[in-house]
DNA sequence: CTGTTTATGTGATGTAGGTCACTCCCCTAC
DNA sequence: GTAGGGGAGTGACCTACATCACATAAACAG
């Protein structure tokens, strides 16, 4: 079963457990399909769940006052996506989340994730260093957007994840880098 | 006892420990003093601890290849500090701690940490609900950092942080803001 | 197949913020 | 006391990137 797979071996990386532990863990996901444009999250919206990727691409974004859009992250297969603020707080979404590409994600709910982390220690385990992780990137993003220039930040990128460039439409590109898509262009023309 | 009460009091806002789990945590914590401008992790260091603050306030910040410097977080009393990059992965320190002010830490160590974790749930589920509210943060001052000008970023950190004002001088406050010391001075004269 | 939307390039011009250079002030160490 | 260093203001000039406007081509729906 590919989506189970999937999941177990990233969640294997760090933290053991058993295989009845995994099932059990596993039951609480709910496979769900999503076509290329869809919405997941809308801000607005409650936000009960998170989002497993196992293929496609979604991205999360915020739009401002001027419609304009920032991209926070995009999630290839294995990553993670939901509006945090929101779910762990329990407050409406001011976070997008949606699909680039067609996708299919296992979805967690905010209930069975605390339910599942006060049942599981390993389980408790595996989301404080998913966090961690997410933590750590984070930080290192302020920094590289703090310190270099787009031309710099957009190879980085690329570096990172030579996949999104043949996924991923380059204003959505510049969107993440928060630059303008005529910047962006103009970087290795002019 | 002071370092004790406020750590008891942070902690049990998201874990429920009993009086003997506490202490037992407790115990694994060092007090230590430092003066204002001493360095508590230097780049380039091994990284073995992370500190929380009891009073005065600390800084984190990177310094690049122009000795430019940037500063990742204040930490004020009830705050945590390190090079969690270098902590986690086990690397050499790219990140500065160093104190704005005379302050008293708790140093906690990675293999205390992680054995904490391991011997009681309940510190492993402080310890992730403390990152996630760290990754959320970040998440936020990033789009702060894309969305908004220099001044209303000034503005919305002295709002949630009005304390910093008296104790941090305005270069620094400008190298959190990732703006030039000149350009934040002429924010209110010009 | 065709009209419409989406992605991308590019010129002209505007602007926020950077850099450099100089000044003044206050604090602290001797 | 005074010398020296750090914090802060300010003028002159520079530059990276934004914005607006227009053009073109590919993708997509009817």
């Amino acid at each position: 079963m590919e989506a189970k797979e999937l999941l177990r071996t990233h969640v294997t990386k760090s933290a053991s457990l058993t295989e009845e532990q995994f099932d059990y863990f596993f039951s609480h996901f709910q496979k769900q399909d999503f076509k290329k444009g869809q919405a997941i999250i809308t801000a607005g919206d409650t936000v009960n769940c998170e989002y497993f990727v196992i293929s496609g691409c979604l991205k999360s974004f915020y739009i401002n006052e001027d419609i304009k859009m920032f991209i926070l992250q995009f999630a290839m297969p294995t990553w993670w996506a939901s509006d945090y603020s929101a779910l762990y707080n329990n407050t409406k979404a001011s976070i997008n989340v949606d699909c680039i590409t067609d996708a299919e994600v296992l979805c967690l709910s905010n209930d069975d994730r605390e339910k599942l982390c006060n049942e599981l220690h390993q389980v408790e385990h595996f989301f404080r260093w998913r966090t961690n992780r997410g933590y750590v990137a984070a930080q290192k993003r302020l920094l590289s957007f703090m310190n270099n220039n787009v031309k710099y930040r957009y190879e980085e990128l690329l570096k990172l994840y030579p996949e999104l460039y043949n996924i991923v439409p380059k204003n959505l590109i510049a969107a993440y880098l928060g630059v303008s898509r005529e910047t962006l262009s103009r970087l290795y023309t002019s």
